[in-house]
DNA sequence: CTATATTGGTTGCAGTTGCAACTAATTGCA
DNA sequence: TGCAATTAGTTGCAACTGCAACCAATATAG
């Protein structure tokens, strides 16, 4: 096996790692800006928002947003303090517990999206051609989870 | 100006976001493995080594490592107290001082190279073509800084 | 059917980050 | 020159993250 990464591979790295690092960066203080939650939040509830009747265990929401069981557990909390979720006790698994997101949880996302899919649009989209966005799409789809 | 950002847009940053999440994980979680410093530490170092001589000043780095002010300075004291780099006065300016890598720096940088090397590899070349990778980075190149 | 291993989730603690306030030196401009 | 504005860097505090230990419930194996 190939272990030693090319001249191109790790230029690629770079701006691989550079670009995500100055977007999310735009994306969250856009978002602070306008005085909405950080990104994970939005993550865990749009997570939770398809699935808005049955909710979802934490453990899957914790690999759907790749967050660790802990830092899942405490952000759970956080967003129920403000009433975004709720724990449910769980019937088929008297360990665990299921997570709805209330009708606040949705009206957040909802205030949240604008924010987010306009730094989207101004930052990343549109720097790139639609050719590109669809190439990086295809390309980036192939680094597996 | 536009500002919504259609389907394939957001299509594309959702698979940027959780690539780099991936990614970056892996990275890390091999860095521990191997009991080597995180990638922050890397990517501070790298800067310094590439001015062996002369040192970076602190707003310097800043800049290449996209770290804010507060957080360079703790991890610089971080890096100094294990001897990685020194800050000396700065000549020129009163207010600032100059940070040079030490012979430990160095070295340190060069024992977390292979494992960040091999993780950049396997799972990030790996899953590629040569045609993407170059893609990859022509496309992201585009985003500004 | 019991003992053990595994899984889902929480908690305490230490380390890291972000923010705001601060000091000190430098620059700019009247 | 002399005073206000800016810049470089540090520090205190609160929030967040990662890790290890933990509890409780379920799955598994003898």
């Amino acid at each position: 096996m190939k272990n030693k990464a090319s001249k191109d591979t790790i230029q690629a790295w770079i701006h691989l790692h550079r670009a995500q690092q100055v977007l999310l960066e735009k994306v969250e203080s856009a978002l602070k800006q306008a005085k909405q939650p950080p990104l994970s939040w939005y993550d865990t509830l749009f997570e939770l928002s398809k699935e808005k009747k049955s909710g979802l265990r934490q453990y899957e929401i914790s690999q759907k947003v790749l967050l660790n069981k802990h830092n899942l557990s405490r952000l759970l909390d956080r967003l129920e303090k403000q009433n975004l979720v709720k724990r449910h006790e769980c019937s088929e698994d008297g360990r665990g517990n299921t997570i709805i997101i209330t009708d606040t949880g949705i009206e957040t996302l909802k205030q949240m999206w604008p924010v987010y899919n306009q730094a989207i649009e101004q930052h990343f989209a549109a720097q790139l051609t639609p050719n590109d966005i669809e190439g990086l799409s295809e390309i980036l789809s192939k680094i597996p989870s």
